[in-house]
DNA sequence: GCCGTTTTCGGCCCGACTGTTTTCAGTCG
């Protein structure tokens, strides 16, 4: 449902950088940015609303909406159409190129007629770039690293924009009729952090309608090839989706094959050659008599192998088999399990939403707690100021008695500095229920510089979570140079929660070094660090990262009761209070 | 282009950091 506003979203933020890109007034640009975030953490459906409706959304006014109609009745959004057949698609491209921004952008456009990423790397390597006003031998460089870096993370899709559309795709398709059985499987099944492309698995007895009801989809751009028992097409976004339809009897062998990952069906396998058996996707045999064993159910197949029905997402042979095997698979934490949350913002600093509406839906999603963290002072660009936030923690002590199943917790999200210290006095500090800390610049301190400061914000007696302790974001930038191993032995020691923090395009922790984290004793707090009432369903994709680091709900604060929360909150290990 | 304890124009997220400058432009959060 919240597709149409994405799409809408990022036409409008298309249009933003074309108007930058093409020389025109930058708070125009702006203007539109807002508008395209507003409507992208709009709750509701665009599609419902008719002019006056969108011109209510905040930052959305005459010519905005106008535009947004305009695509919601044609498709189109004329505006947009002809600044595209001014400026090559690929000079936007090379904005997403780290450290380069519109300006560079066009002058390399104007004067060496660069239009796409491919042609900077070769003017780079040809020394063509010398010589450009303002680009010196250290400016040519950086562009060369930032290349590199953004083609390390291309060909593949986050997590969030491949489910959204699976899961859309599932819905139909399951619709078809005669289909008896659909759903996703593959990496997105193991909600890895980013697919390589979508696999659907159906059962139907005639496969016919569901190939045809996929090749109808308005994405499908290119269709790679269309049988009766597998479609693969390609999206207009570039994403392949592979439809397999498969006899009801096979459901479960197919879903174990095509869920993976590799390297556990290869262990699977293993495993039943040891035995005398053949595993494959159409069900598990005795070699022998060729007699099938199993093959209706991934529970029957696991279980005709000895071992438990084990969850997707632990599906990496690391480990999970031989855990299986001796009944010790983790008791994972799930999404209902979530208490709280415990990092998001308001329109008090950069989110959408003000804190009542954050609030109740908050409450809407069942929680025990809540804690409003918006930013501090010294992320300048939020004018954060103490007045500002000791209103609204006035306002959250009120709203607080409002909610009879919900508490809500007024904390902040402050900002880690080069050397480890964090705004505001202790005294300060001191009056939030929690601090969350953050970084969010000096991201290319040196390895024991960046080691450095997160173990003293660990150290803080004040601050209670490392939010995004790596500012990875998929995509776009690398994770800071730091000993996670000697972050997490501190984090562990002083009581300092670790974030896993759910936004899809963060994950950050990942799964590996949640993992590793939980091995020095750490605890985690799965926050959706939501600045829009849509964003707090990101919490999903947090739990995700959860169970891929095998963790359970004694590992997750946030699953705890408030009692235990708010004593784990008071830092006992660093104010020396004994436990 | 949007918005208004500013009412129809005049501001708009501010400051650090970097690399190129010799006083500043571009990028980023």
């Amino acid at each position: 449902m919240a597709r149409l506003n994405d799409e809408v979203g990022a036409l409008l933020r298309e249009y933003a950088d074309l108007i930058l890109l093409s020389g025109g007034n930058a708070f125009r640009a702006r203007s539109y940015e807002k508008a395209a975030r507003s409507v992208g953490g709009y709750p509701g459906d665009l599609a419902h609303l008719d002019e006056a409706g969108l011109r209510a959304i905040p930052g959305v006014g005459d010519s905005t909406a106008e535009k947004i109609s305009e695509y919601l009745a044609s498709g189109r959004m004329e505006a947009l159409e002809s600044l595209r057949a001014k400026i090559p698609p690929g000079v936007r491209e090379v904005t997403q190129i780290p450290g380069v921004g519109p300006k560079t952008a066009v002058l390399l456009y104007r004067k060496l007629g660069i239009k796409s990423v491919d042609e900077l790397r070769k003017a780079a390597d040809a020394g063509k770039l010398k010589g450009l006003p303002g680009l010196g031998e250290k400016t040519v460089e950086n562009i060369r690293h930032g290349i590199e870096q953004l083609s390390q993370a291309s060909g593949r899709t986050l997590l969030s924009i491949a489910l959204d559309l699976a899961e859309d795709l599932v819905a139909e398709l399951g619709a078809v009729p005669g289909c008896k059985k659909c759903d996703y499987a593959g990496s997105l099944r193991r909600m890895r952090e980013t697919v390589g492309d979508i696999d659907i698995l159906a059962t139907a007895k005639d496969s016919a309608p569901l190939m045809a009801a996929l090749l109808a989809r308005p994405e499908v751009a290119d269709v790679i090839g269309s049988g009766t028992t597998k479609t693969s097409i390609r999206t207009d976004k570039g994403l392949q989706v592979d439809l397999r339809v498969v006899q009801p009897a096979e459901w479960g062998a197919a879903l174990v094959y095509f869920t993976g990952s590799r390297a556990h069906n290869i262990k699977l396998r293993g495993r039943a050659v040891k035995e005398g058996l053949k595993l494959s996707e159409y069900g598990l045999f005795d070699v022998e008599s060729g007699k099938k064993l199993a093959s209706r159910t991934e529970k029957e197949v696991y279980a005709a192998l000895g071992l438990p029905w084990i969850p997707p997402t632990l599906r990496e042979d690391r480990g999970e088999i031989e855990a299986a095997a001796d009944g010790a698979l983790p008791d994972l934490v799930q999404l209902k399990d979530l208490r709280g949350d415990l990092h998001t913002h308001t329109d008090l600093t950069d989110g959408l939403a003000p804190l009542e509406v954050m609030l109740q839906t908050a409450a809407d999603l069942g929680y025990a707690y809540y804690a409003v963290t918006d930013h501090a002072p010294n992320l300048a660009m939020q004018r954060m100021t103490d007045d500002k936030m000791l209103a609204q923690r006035a306002r959250a002590r009120d709203l607080d008695r409002e909610y009879s199943g919900m508490r809500v917790l007024h904390g902040t999200e402050l900002n880690i500095d080069a050397a480890g210290d964090v705004d505001w006095p202790a005294d300060f500090l001191a009056g939030f229920d929690l601090c969350v800390a953050s970084i969010h610049s000096s991201f290319g301190l040196d390895r024991a510089a960046q080691t450095k400061r997160l173990i003293r914000a660990c150290e803080n007696p004040h601050v209670n979570i490392i939010g995004h302790p790596t500012t990875r974001l998929l995509d776009r930038r690398p994770p800071i140079d730091a000993d996670l191993d000697a972050v997490f032995a501190a984090a562990a020691h002083t009581g300092t929660a670790l974030e896993l923090n759910a936004s899809p395009q963060r994950l950050d922790l990942t799964d590996d070094q949640a993992m590793a984290a939980q091995r020095h004793g750490v605890k985690f707090a799965i926050n959706s660090d939501a600045h829009s009432t849509p964003a707090l369903s990101n919490r999903r994709f947090g739990i995700a990262t959860a169970q891929r680091a095998w963790l359970t709900k004694d590992d997750v604060i946030n699953t705890w009761s408030l009692t235990r929360l708010r004593a784990f909150l008071r830092k006992p290990a660093v104010r020396g209070g004994g436990g």
